[in-house]
DNA sequence: CTCATTAAATTGGGCTACCCAGTTAACCTT
DNA sequence: AAGGTTAACTGGGTAGCCCAATTTAATGAG
């Protein structure tokens, strides 16, 4: 016989992933937080309180610490004690990040926002790249042109010319928002691509972004990286039904 | 006598974090999925097994599993094992989410990045939202009408104007993006904003946003959106010299 | 009384060993 | 061969212990 476990009416499809204590922790700091018995620069309580005050054991404690500690949210300091280094605790959404399923539609939701960042730093990245920069914006695109075979090294070759972009923007955080992006975007869906024949029109529309940077023009960089995408997407999208 | 820790030359003032064991453990998943060992679907090696390997405990191996799952980089399944569920990695940087500082510098950079996200999200908005969707951009607006007083309530409000026209964009990926970046400007530094004086020119900005997304004018919403980042930009930098 | 030294308490880091519940797979019965 | 039972395996969680770093209090010399 087996253990009766209470789930009355409802779906019983719905696969109930039991909540871990160590979930259950975090909100339970996080309500500290929100309450404001918690302040940004706090020391919390020492481990072995709070697993009295909360009835867990030390190490579910020192994961859900550990979580936050890896966001840089709590800093632990031996000897001394931990302490909160964040205004308040994120959503569960923000701390695990962006979670994207694996599908077409995903794709193209992260291509709209990768359109709507890079045209913003190719258009800043015209006014304040650097010589060095500008360079590193035109190296893929070289290597993208002598180099006619191996779908891999191009993959790589146009995620260094995006990120080089992202990079000469001069604004850290609109590089890093990118650049998660670009590797979720490779991560996510870049195989299921149109097939290495496309990417003779790659370089086509890789040029007239980075002649735009050179020339110093934020509009027609605008402009250019618009283009790119669309393109792109048109061609993505005439490929679709074939798959 | 203390244990003579070999720190032989060096600046000895260089605050030697030292690295804990879970880092390592996740440097070694990390490595074990760069080298291909390891593939997305599949199941990790035991804890028990994993702990003979790497010579860790099993509290540590759970700890860098933990912070791993929380990702959704990794599921843990009661009775079965763990699975990758990512293609790789993300590193450090990007574990650990956008780490700001608490400067002016920094809230400039957000700004800008959240710019180019929220005028394309209202863009899309002004095709894409429902009634519902819509009445949702409206609600703070007109609180933020009603309400003269507490200035609190009303950068409340202000979140939650920018928050409904990132969910009216139908594009989950970019609605997080933003939502992100959101939370953390208000949590870097809103505070360090003009004083309740200058929200009255808030009402003034956001109602054409409004108007152009309820018109169904994708160009306009853009750049009502343009308009007020702008116009709020330059009144930050007015005071910046004053404080 | 003041200040530097020292000793004791406190705190996080880490390990070992154990129990539990869900899953899986082998095995036996029919 | 089909079905049910059992045993092995796996992650979830707990308890208790030791260690090193840090702080704090006690203590001693001037």
């Amino acid at each position: 016989m087996k253990t009766e476990k209470s789930v009355p009416p409802g779906d019983p499809f719905t696969p109930v992933q039991s909540v871990r204590l160590y979930e259950t922790i975090i909100e339970q700091i996080a309500t500290l937080v929100r309450e404001g018995r918690l302040a940004n620069g706090d020391r919390f309580p020492p481990e072995r309180q709070l697993q009295d005050k909360w009835r867990v054991s030390r190490p579910v404690l020192r994961e859900a610490f550990r979580a936050l500690e890896m966001q840089g949210i709590v800093e632990s300091r031996p000897g001394d004690g931990r302490y909160l280094r964040a205004e308040r605790i994120p959503s569960p959404a923000e701390l695990r990040g962006l979670r994207l399923s694996d599908n077409r539609e995903t794709l193209l939701q992260v291509w709209e926002a990768r359109q709507a960042l890079e045209a913003r730093a190719a258009s800043l990245a015209a006014v304040k790249a650097s010589r060095a920069q500008l360079a590193a914006i035109g190296r893929p695109l070289r290597m993208l042109d002598t180099m006619t075979s191996d779908a891999y090294r191009r993959s790589d070759f146009n995620l260094e010319f995006h990120a080089a972009i992202a990079r000469a923007s001069g604004n850290p955080v609109l590089e890093q928002v990118t650049l998660d992006l670009l590797g979720r975007f490779h991560e996510t869906g870049f195989r299921d691509l149109p097939g290495p024949g496309d990417w003779t029109g790659l370089q086509a529309d890789h040029q007239p972004v980075y002649d735009a940077i050179a020339a110093g023009d934020p509009g027609a960089a605008e402009n250019a990286v618009a283009a790119h995408f669309h393109a792109l997407r048109e061609r993505l999208d005439g490929t679709s039904e074939r798959g």
